[in-house]
DNA sequence: CGGCTTTGACCAGCGC
DNA sequence: GCGCTGGTCAAAGCCG
């Protein structure tokens, strides 16, 4: 059996955090099971199937992330409700401090393991400035070239042409979220449709970081992929963005099946119990899936005051996103007790790993 | 034929 | 200022 872990921790920024992880595992298992009822089965599903689906629920928020990210973005609340939203124990301070080391330090995701990444989010989330700011320049570069001599290196102008990359003196990033899975395969499925743009070799890692975005239009969601240099059966993985249109692929009402694990036949995920553990150790959360996909999933979900609504507003998967917010309230008896996934796996699955 | 991946090159940011 | 690295672009090729 594959394992689902997931945790709440920092990623660095190399790693980054992902948000790939349990949807892809999900996702993945819709592929393979084609257009059956686990075709359309997505990692929310996994998550929430114990919950009340006639209620908004998680796979409310994941089918709809218009909902939780309209664009344009709504103003940042108070710093002082990201503080609310943390659990007591939790010092909003050391958070700030570990996510700037996270955005600062050149970790690579081999010593980082963790997956979830929270960037400072920008307080203007530029998604849509990523492709202005490019036009921008080509037009630049395009007056520029006016002038050159048209005799000088075609394949030079040409490329000056196409690579217009004139950035903001200060690129601002989008919230990002990364997350460690247990998988086999590089590109996890998470129900939305992605397009590999780049791929580069990653430093003290033998796995190249691959790039990806979303193929919807006007939709800047990005995706990076790479593996751990120590565990090269983990995949981390980094979103950032958040998505203007409703998940493709998982829609509404073919979530909800099989409460009992049993139900799950091969090639469909089984998502028994989540072995908790402390808050502090980076894979508070294991999942187990089929044996053939054996993913495990780590999440992270340490935010800042300054980051949590950005960080809600990212294109991690929205289930996680509404996560936060259903759990935000208790989430420090949460972590006390039985962890942040208690409220999202049946107890019935949790079970079936005691 | 359209969509996607691969791949080499370029650019910007950052540290020294 | 220079070099390294991350991130991005887009032509070329592959595939269904």
């Amino acid at each position: 059996m594959a394992n689902l872990r997931f945790s709440d921790e920092n990623p660095t920024a190399a790693s980054s955090f992902g948000g790939g992880s349990i949807f892809d595992m999900a996702a993945g298992a819709c592929e393979v099971s084609g257009g059956d009822k686990w075709g359309s089965l997505g990692f929310m599903d996994l998550l929430g199937i114990h919950q009340d689906f006639s209620a908004p629920s998680l796979f409310d928020s994941f089918h709809h992330p218009p909902i939780l990210s309209p664009p344009p973005p709504p103003p940042l609340p108070p710093l002082s409700s990201a503080s609310e939203l943390l659990p007591p124990e939790i010092d909003t301070k050391q958070l700030l401090q570990q996510n700037h080391l996270q955005t600062s330090l050149p970790s690579p995701a081999s010593t980082v393991p963790e997956s979830s990444e929270v960037l400072n989010n920008p307080a203007t989330p530029n998604s849509s400035s990523i492709s202005s700011s490019s036009n921008e320049a080509a037009n630049d570069d395009q007056t520029k070239l006016a002038g050159d001599d048209e005799e000088q290196d075609q394949d030079k102008t040409k490329k000056l042409q196409l690579k217009p990359k004139k950035k903001n003196p200060k690129r601002q990033r989008e919230p990002r979220f990364a997350f460690m899975t247990k998988s086999e395969v590089d590109h996890l499925d998470d129900g939305y449709r992605w397009r590999k743009y780049g791929q580069k070799a990653v430093k003290n890692s033998p796995y190249p970081r691959s790039y990806y975005r979303c193929t919807s239009a006007g939709c800047g969601v990005k995706k990076r992929v790479e593996r751990s240099s120590d565990d090269s059966t983990i995949v981390v993985t980094t979103y950032e963005g958040q998505h203007t249109h409703p998940c493709p692929i998982t829609p509404r009402g073919t979530i909800g099946i099989a409460h009992d694990p049993s139900s799950f036949g091969a090639p469909s995920f089984v998502v028994p119990q989540p072995q908790y553990l402390h808050p502090q150790q980076q894979q508070p959360y294991i999942y187990t899936s089929s044996p053939s996909l054996n993913i495990t999933t780590t999440t992270t979900t340490t935010s800042t005051s300054t980051t949590s609504s950005s960080f809600i507003n990212s294109s991690f998967p929205a289930f996680l996103q509404e996560r936060r917010f259903m759990t935000i309230p208790s989430a420090a008896s949460l972590l006390r007790d039985d962890g942040l996934l208690q409220d999202i796996v049946p107890s019935q699955m949790r079970k079936l790993e005691e």
